[in-house]
RNA sequence: UGCCCGAUGGUGUAAUGGUAGCACAAACGACUCUGACUCGUUUUGUCUAGGUUCGAGUCCUAGUCGGGCAGCCA
């Protein structure tokens, strides 16, 4: 069975954009015999919807070129970096990618390095990818910059053999004393003349562990008045006495983002490293250091797009650790969260976040992106999707009259009205009902269309009802209203097509099921929450209601697979909070309400 | 007063020298057994000043405004 994907090509032209422009040109010139692109997170935090961004393009790229992603952890600081990270980018990479261009994800056999091969007569290192669609995955895992570890240094070696790198042994304060400033320019380091040889054997020397952290580092030699501060000879490697999550203790220096990454991007075959604007500025020393090692193969080249800033939401790695760590939220995946497990888990389909960000284009163009157009991205995904189920999150008891205490009407309810072939189900209806306490009003404002003491209203699936009595506790509060059923008006009835302005949803009071909803909304109640640097003032007091709502019977079997839409309401999805006969339902996301209340 | 990048409705984006279009948002209307969905209508835009050209959002020059860069972070 073939369901037609909107994804495909045919439905819907691929995106265009600059970069997107540029492969192309690159496919029309043959300038590679395959498109290669990656993903290359730092293991020290979970993805978020920034994220997303970067590898809806990535492999985007690569699925509309039939090449490959590779999923590589740039994790060359074993300060900051853990295996719960690595874990969790896995699981969220798969996920977003699945069913989408999971055939173009590039993985790489477990515990592989570089191997030497000769191109052209000169010996070449290469990592080639394999993609997990095709292969046993569990053989797999993604790419890892620290798997490179050793051919780096020797690309570093390489370096000082022809005299383009040097040990230094000032000091990091030194260090960046003599950088200068971006309008003056920097002095060169009194160490930047020392021999070959001298550097080979301290370099080795750091390598051993001879050296304390700081104490001395391995430098480009580029030019200290450079305009550009990158190309003031910029540190290469570091020590670090400390252990990494994926090496070990075999390391106690460590190459830095420059000289990794693009060294990285090589080893793999990566034809087009694209990441965010803030390393416009580095792609000269990116070209630097590739150009100077004189490679065999065609170098890979870096291209810049502007990330992600959604209005309502922080997406910086340091403050989402701190919502985690002061328990702002639950955790990492805390549905009001902008990480990917965190929308997970909130419900929003991953088609939904792809749709979402291939809807916003890729410029260099710093832009804020209004959360309703993600809003209008679920909305969209989940109304073609979503199983429709009647559900009241603040009852009050009606109780029709006119029907028996052990009377119960087999009703039929459509599942999708969007989609035919969900079927349909039977509702029990009762004469105790529960009705949402927002469709009740005793003395409603102007074109209020629900129920009011003597008006009536039709239930969904079932009959035009008129309010004839209602009952109050001794504060006042309304506790329960007594109805009498039109008997005639159910669907296909004589009735049925009398024109009732209002429909609302309903349970039955004796079979629904309760269960413990929660009640999601904006992190954050100012669109731009860090714009005065204390996104902590910002939180809005009312991002989680817990109520415990009245579910129509069938939800007891609701799967986690599915998305439902409770009539007239919301979205929702099953927590993994649930337990068998205690569910728990978060909301994804409220319908949208044109209907405004008037304000006092 | 360094270097790099950018600027199109409220927001995001398209137009690759030839009618400024699309989406979201907003407003109004139609439909409705979901005040949803769908459909229709409407409002709002090329940063400024020069120049090239028959013709400029697009090319050139200058300016203005915004962003990035001074980690042994990525």
């Amino acid at each position: 069975m073939t369901v037609p994907n909107p994804e495909t090509p045919s439905a819907a032209p691929a995106p265009s954009d600059f970069i997107r422009d540029i492969v192309a040109q690159h496919v029309a010139e043959g300038r590679y015999s395959k498109i290669v692109t990656r993903f290359p997170p730092e293991p020290n935090g979970y993805l978020h919807i920034g994220h997303a961004k970067s590898i809806c393009l990535n492999f985007g790229i690569a699925r509309e070129n039939n090449g490959q992603c590779n999923l590589r952890m740039d994790d060359t600081n074993p300060t900051k970096e853990d295996v719960e990270y690595v874990e969790s980018i896995i699981q969220d990479v798969k996920w977003l990618v699945a069913g989408w261009a999971d055939h173009c994800l590039g993985f790489k056999p477990k515990g592989r390095v570089p191997q030497l091969q000769s191109v052209n007569g000169a010996s070449d290192y290469f990592l080639p990818a394999v993609c997990p669609s095709a292969q046993n995955s569990d053989e797999l895992e993604p790419f890892f910059a620290s798997d490179y570890f050793q051919q780096i240094y020797e690309y570093a070696v390489a370096l000082i053999r022809k005299g383009k790198a040097y040990v230094c042994d000032l000091s990091p304060e030194d260090t960046d004393k003599y950088r200068g400033t971006p309008d003056t320019p920097g002095k060169d380091s009194p160490y930047r003349n020392r021999s070959v040889e001298e550097n080979l054997s301290l370099f080795e020397r750091m390598k051993a562990g001879e050296f304390p952290n700081g104490a001395r580092s391995l430098r480009a030699k580029i030019n200290m008045a450079a305009p550009n501060i990158w190309l003031r000879d910029p540190v290469l490697y570091r020590i670090r006495h400390a252990e990494h999550h994926h090496t070990g203790n075999a390391w106690c220096i460590y190459p830095m983002y420059d000289f990794a990454h693009c060294l990285s991007d090589y080893l793999e075959g990566v034809t087009h490293s694209i990441c965010t604007l803030e390393f416009e500025v580095h792609r000269p020393l990116y070209d630097w250091i590739l150009e100077e090692l004189g490679l065999a193969r065609p170098l890979p080249h870096q291209y810049e797009f502007a990330k992600l800033i959604p209005t309502f939401m922080i997406v910086s790695k340091r403050k989402l650790i701190q919502l985690v760590d002061d328990k702002i939220v639950s955790g990492w995946d805390d549905p009001r969260m902008p990480t990917i497990s965190g929308l997970r888990r909130r419900g929003v389909p991953a088609s939904a976040l792809r749709a979402f960000v291939t809807g916003l284009g890729v410029t260099k163009f710093n832009s804020v992106t209004d959360i309703a157009v993600l809003e209008h991205a679920i909305r969209e995904e989940l109304n073609k999707s979503a199983l429709r189920r009647l559900a009241v999150l603040r009852p009050i008891k009606a109780v029709i009259t006119n029907i028996a205490p052990d009377q119960a009407i087999e009703l039929d309810a459509v599942n999708n009205p969007e989609d035919p072939n969900a079927g349909s189900r039977k509702l029990r209806f009762t004469r105790e009902l529960f009705i949402e306490s927002d469709d009740f009003m005793e003395t409603p404002p102007p074109k209020y269309f629900r129920l009011r003491p003597g008006g009536e209203v039709r239930l969904k699936y079932a009959f035009i009802i008129k309010c004839d009595e209602v009952v109050k506790d001794a504060s006042g509060k309304v506790v329960e209203v007594r109805c009498s059923a039109d008997l005639d008006s159910r669907t296909g009835g004589p009735t049925a097509s009398r024109k009732v302005k209002g429909t609302i949803h309903w349970v039955s009071a004796t079979e629904a099921i309760d269960a413990e909803v929660r009640l999601y909304d904006r992190l954050f109640d100012t669109a731009e929450p860090d714009a005065d640097g204390d996104f902590k003032k910002h939180i809005n007091p009312h991002s989680l209601e817990v109520v415990t709502a009245k579910l129509e019977p069938s939800l007891a079997n609701a799967s986690s697979d599915l998305r439902y839409q409770f009539e007239r309401l919301a979205y929702f999805t099953l927590d993994p909070d649930s337990r068998p006969g205690k569910p728990v339902f978060n909301r994804t996301i409220t319908l949208k309400d044109a209907w405004a209340p008037p304000k006092k």
